[in-house]
DNA sequence: GTAATATATGAACAGTTATTCATATATTGA
DNA sequence: TCAATATATGAATAACTGTTCATATATTAC
């Protein structure tokens, strides 16, 4: 049997652990959210929409590696609807999906100092 | 040669993605952290700190698994900087680093529709 | 000192993921 | 219709990651 100092303290805060944690469903979509963002190359993406929209070229552009290689990227992020696409003639035109977007970068960038 | 209907404003938004685009370094702590709070196993561990400090047998009674697996995961959360250990007898007592954590947990479950 | 408890860690394996390559689809202009 | 351009995608592979198992470290009680 476990014990240490402050054991009914603890053991409170395990028992509403457990009745107040998300089920398996909701845990996996945010960590879902977390995957699409943990990539330095899909990170770099959401960086450069912060500029505004741009098609595929261009991201490609901003951010290097090969079309094919971010046109993956592209289709993650927009699963996870960190990014939105829409069509114009033969380009494909994407920018952030709201405001939460940048909220969270801009948090997680406090959290490590690097100003953006 | 690429053209597209918004030619210029979008080569604008690329010089301007690169030119405001964190180094390497940076984009790789910020990727880190997401990553670190990515997986459902330690997402979990982050849920269950909300309530407040819990000793390892305690996060693993709230969060299922093996001792030796939650180690680890506790091993990377404190290196994302994401939780803090302080050690009270024979415990390792862990909780949340700072206000920003709960803040991006917060954000990314309205993001998703989870209430917490 | 030893035993017991709590936690951490190294190595190995299994599962996952990012990239590359080749190719497919969609749009435009002729 | 066909050619050119822009983007997407399936499959394969290489790299990465999470868990398990065995063991190590640190603290407390005796």
């Amino acid at each position: 049997m476990h014990t240490c100092d402050h054991e009914e303290l603890h053991h409170m805060a395990t028992e509403a652990a457990k009745a107040n944690m998300p089920d398996e469903e909701d845990v996996g979509r945010v960590a879902a959210v977390f995957k699409a963002i943990s990539e330095p190359s899909r990170l770099k993406i959401l960086f450069a929409l912060r500029q505004g929209e741009m098609c595929v070229y261009h991201i490609v552009e901003a951010v290097g590696g090969t079309q094919s290689a971010v046109s993956h990227q592209l289709r993650m992020l927009r699963e996870a609807r960190m990014i939105k696409a829409r069509r114009d003639g033969q380009n494909i035109v994407y920018s952030l999906a709201d405001e939460h977007v940048l909220a969270v970068l801009e948090l997680v960038c406090t959290h490590v100092n690097c100003r953006i």
